[in-house]
This record gives structure tokens, sequence and C-alpha cells, in this order.
DNA sequence: GTAAAATTTGTAAGCGCTTGCATTTATTCT
DNA sequence: AGAATAAATGCAAGCGCTTACAAATTTTAC
């Protein structure tokens, strides 16, 4: 195998400096086209490959962001992590990217690594980190966004996750359901579940309504939490005519275990979920739920790094639509009740 | 902000050389057990972070490995990407991800780029690559794996997709179905979908039958292409009175489609996926499968990577073993044929 | 106790690139 | 045409770390 071609080999090809090569490389524009030209074609001879890490220690510089997820193993990181991912390769910066599987312990050693690796920026999901997190991202100095959840302790794409939840709630009291039971995600780390819970509670309270802990069910964010979850629910004496769940996917396992069950959807049985992913709308029946705009939430985060790393300005919350989607899972009670506002 | 820590800087308040903190960082044991004691109170001191880029630069080493998959927004390179991250994380190595949305061109980018980042090692999914991605593979001269297909020309981790097709053609023959429909992921540069189809064909001569193109329906791997892959095959005149899909994302959207068109599962039609992923043991009824040890296969590939950069001979390529997992969606069809060979 | 061997440490030369500054070359103005 | 200005290039000093190699220290063997 041949030696690694350096600049300086490009260089004495074209007959120039290192200097003008690296322009060549990353501020075209200074160099005469002719000169270009040839610099160019040297490297395509070559076959040169700059150095990375060469380029990062001189420049400060990476085009690398790193980005630290709960799980990629689920359909809604997946989803927003690739989006970020192509919105950022647009602009030339490549992701690095790190799971944690909800311990904070393991997030903070994925945010050390990935500050060690010398990215420009990154990505973290939600409010809930560590003091040792907090401290590193503040000593670190460089641009750091916040993902799904908004804080004001750092500029943050997300959703109003309470709000969400609420409008969610409203849309199940509105159809007359007065005992609603929840199956959430765990509570632990989750800023983004805990305000989901809230927003439940919050709409049921602005009917005079409460919610019950016996009534919420923490599983984990799959299938089979959502099955779970249910029968746990339906075992409770007074069962309630509504579930309202914490994604989709819970809602999903729900569903399938409500089938299972021979419990009739939506008729004995309201379910419903969160996010809009795409079983919602393919199982039978389709399920209501809230669309987020999870593609548009990877884009958008990719643009504010590149205005931060643009030396921009950049908005410090920036909240995503989000939109009622009402399908056939839901409707009304088979004993309805008027709401008290009647 | 307060300039940055450098080694230089941990050395002097530690009163040892430069040589002395690097070693602690990098080679603990050569040092003397009370100086390295001293150096790393120096280090937690000074709230020091080593800088990667200059790590990599004098020693050529990054820890990182990359990673180019189709899709991050599909189960099943979730879960094998999640794995292979996890397991790279355990020998403190971090995985640089990139995708191409089976683009090959977007592919030879997203190699080029991490082979400029000076990825130690790269992972890439499947044997379709074009001449450009080869070559640049070739000249590279690092440990490059190959996973989920294997393949002579580079060191791989996969499985025989011929065989796991044949197996499951061969557990719809032996039901008695002679007329069997195939729902397919997009055969474009994918090797996978391409050897899964092969395997039916193969599977099927051997009873002395032929697939017909015309019951191939080649459709994108969700849950809408196994919706509109079995609104294609039902159409045909003579409808299959199975049908086998590329994976289960493919099979759970010919389930529900199956039911939203009123036909029995698995009375009227069996219906089979490939995976055994989450969903398809959740859907009612339960799918049939083939179960691919996925998590395993990152698992595997990552101690292949570790063990290549340690020096160390690596298998040219390793099969991992599946598994025909038969459950609810499939049964003999209602005239059933005998076997030829009765 | 001393010489040889083994273990620790320090010195200093890069790793391959970027970039401020000085210098050269091209352009514009009078 | 010559001076003043602008554009393009080259020079060379790092960026922060690793690691041969040499030097110093400790351990072992006799």
């Amino acid at each position: 195998m041949q030696e690694r071609v350096r600049l300086e080999d490009v260089a004495s090809l074209a007959g120039v400096s290192t200097a003008t090569v690296s322009r060549v490389l990353s501020r075209p524009h200074m160099v005469k086209d002719s000169r270009r030209a040839s610099v160019l074609q040297a490297i395509k001879m070559l076959g040169y490959v700059p150095d990375g890490s060469a380029r990062a220690l001189a420049s400060g510089r990476t085009f690398t962001v790193g980005c630290v997820v709960p799980f990629l193993d689920q359909a809604i990181f997946a989803k927003s992590t690739q989006a970020l991912q192509a919105a950022l390769l647009q602009h030339g910066y490549q992701l690095l990217i790190a799971t944690h599987e909800y311990s904070l312990q393991r997030e903070f050693e994925a945010v050390m690594a990935l500050q060690q690796r010398v990215v420009d920026a990154l990505v973290l999901v939600g409010s809930d980190h560590s003091a040792q997190t907090w401290e590193a991202i503040a000593q670190w100095g460089k641009p750091t966004v916040l993902n799904w959840s908004c804080d004001a302790r750092l500029p943050s794409v997300g959703f109003d996750n309470h709000a969400v939840a609420a409008a969610l709630t409203a849309h199940l009291l509105a159809l007359g359901h007065r005992n609603i039971g929840v199956i959430s995600g765990y509570t632990q780390h989750n800023d983004r579940a805990r305000a989901r819970i809230a927003g439940v509670r919050h709409a049921m309270a602005q009917q005079g309504l409460t919610l019950s802990p016996t009534c919420i069910s923490e599983q984990t964010f799959n299938l089979s939490g959502g099955r779970l979850g249910l029968g746990q629910l339906m075992g409770l004496t007074q069962r309630p005519t509504a579930v309202l769940c914490g994604n989709d996917l819970l809602a999903s396992g729900a569903l399938f275990e409500a089938q299972r069950m021979g419990i009739a959807v939506p008729q004995e049985l309201s379910i419903c979920g969160i996010d809009n992913n795409e079983l919602s709308q393919e199982v039978i029946p389709a399920l209501t739920t809230v669309d987020l705009p999870t593609f548009e939430l990877g884009r958008v985060t990719a643009n504010q790094i590149i205005k931060a790393l643009a030396g921009e300005a950049i908005e410090s919350a920036q909240l995503l639509p989000f939109k009622l989607q009402v399908r056939q899972s839901t409707c009304a009670p088979m004993h309805t009740t008027p709401l008290s506002t009647d």
C-alpha cells in the first residue's frame, strides 16, 4: 500500500504552496480560477483525501455534531434522528450518535465522549439531565440544543408536551368520558412523559375531575408495554372507558390486547396515542392520536445548529405545532355523563 | 470563559512531564502508582478533557467507527445499529452513523465523509455498493466489515438470506400451498431482498413449481408497502393462498389490509414475514416469521471490529443462525393439493 | 554491596493541516 | 505611465497530543 497522500504532495504536484491547496479546500473563492483548477486536478490525480483530525486540530472545527438520544431502536427517535442527520449532511456536517437507554450516568459518559471527540455542537433529548451533564455542557462553550421538549436553560426545539396531552384529554372529555386511564412510559428521567401526564391531569381538573394514581400505568415504551398497561387498567374494579397512551406504540399494544381480551374498540373502550406514527394509521381501528412533526423536529434542530455555528443568534425555544388527529379508535362512552359545564 | 486546559497544564500542576500525563491516559500501567494518582488528581482538579483531534493526529487512532446504513428509521437497522453502538461503547469506541436511503451515490459520499473524519473502521450494510465505493474501501486500508449479508470481498457478518426465505417457503409448501405471492422490498441496490426472492424461487423449484413475476410485488419497506402489495396480489385473477413478505413490517401491513378487505387470516390467506420484530408477535393473529438475531448481529459485528483493530485475524464470513417461528398467521389452504413428492 | 536488568520518566520531534501576516501580482484610478 | 488599492499567494508558526529514544531510577541477582 502506498504512503498516505498529504497536502504537501498535492501542493508540489500543482506547483503551489500548501496554503493555496488548503484554501482551495476550505475557501475556494480566495484562489484564482486557473490555479484552483490545477490544484483540483492534482487532488484528483493523487486521490488525495484530507485528514480530518489534522484539519480539526488546526482549525478547531470538525464539521461533526454529536447527538445523544435515549434509544435508536424506538421509532420516534429513529425518525427525528434520521431527519437531523439528513439535514446536517446537506450542510456538510456528519452526525455522531450515542444512546444512553434512559440512564443519566450513561448520558453523561456519552456527552463526555462526544465532547472529547471535538464535535462542533451537541444535541440532547429533553431536559432531564444530571448535574454533571449540565455542568459539562456549561463549561464546554459550544452550541448545544435540546430536542423534544423546551427548557429555559438551553436553546431548544420541541413540543409542548403538556398541551399535547391536554388537547387529547379534552377530546376524550368532550366525547363524554369521565373515567380515563393512562398508560405512560416510565417517568423517571423522562420529562416528556411527566409533562404529558401533567397535561392529562390539568385538562381533567378543568372539568373538576381528578386523575387517580391507580389509573396510571407506567410501562416500557413499546407494544408489550401497551399490552401490560391495558391488562393492568382493565383489572381495576372500575374500568376506565377511555385509555390515553403516552405514545402510539403503547396505544397499539393496548389496542391489540383489547382485541385479545374481546373488548370492542372504540364502542366499549376508546384508545388514543401520541405521535401519529405509521402504525397508528394502519392498525384497525386506526388510532386517534396527536400528530407531532417528528421529521420536522430533526430538520429544524439541524437548522438551529447550523445557524448557531455560523455565529447567528438562535431562538431560545422553538415550539413546533401539533394537531389532534381524530380517527376510529375513540368515540363516546356507552353511558354518557354530561359535561360539568353544561 | 477560561482558556482550554491542556495536557501541559496538567503536567505542570502534577509536577511531571507531558509524556507521563499522556501515559496515564492511554497506558496507565506504565506509570508508577503514586505518580499516576497525583496526575489523576491534577486532571480532576483542572477539569481536563483531552482533545480528540490532537490525539488522533498524533496517534493515528480515533476510537471511532463509522457505519453507513440505508435507513435509521426502519426498525431492523435501528436495532442492529443500536446493538453495534452499545457493544462498541463498551470497548471505548463511538459510532459515527450516516444513512444513504438506498442511493449508492449517497453511500459513497457517506463513506468518503467518514474516512475523512478518520474513523478507525467502517461498517457497511450488504454487498451492493458502487465501484467507487469498493475502490475507496480497498484504498483505505483500515478494517471494513459488511453487515446483514455475507460477501467474499470483505469480512462480513450476516444471514443466509437465501436460506431464510427458502425455509419459510418450505413451511408454506409443506402446509399445502402451491400458489404463493411475494411482497418484497425494492430489489434494486438491495442484495438482501434479491437473495430472499431467489430463496423462494429455489424452494418452489424443488417442488417443480415456478414463481411467476406477476406474483411478486415490490414495495417500500414499511406498513403501507405491505398494504399496497397485498392489494396488488389480491387483484390477480388467480389469488395466491399464501403471501410471503420480505420482512415483518410488510407482513403486518399486508395483514392489516387483509383484515380491511375482509379476508380471513390464516383460513383464507396465510401471511408470513421475516425478522421476528416486536410487531410480528403482537398483531392478531401473530405472524409466522423467521427469527433473525438482529441485536446479535450488531454485537458480533462490533466484536469483529474490535478484534480487527487489535490486529487479530477475523473470519471472512460469519453466518448467524436463524429459526423458523411458526405462529398463527399460516395454516393449510382451504383446498390442499398433495406435495409432488408424495 | 555492586553490576546487570527491568522499570519509570523526560526530551523533543513530529502528526497534517490552517491561518495571520508579509510579500507578490493584478487591477483601478488619475 | 505611475501610484494607490485590491487580490492572490507564500512563509512559517502553531494546533495539543503521542511516542521513539535516551536518561534516570528502582529492582533483582549474585
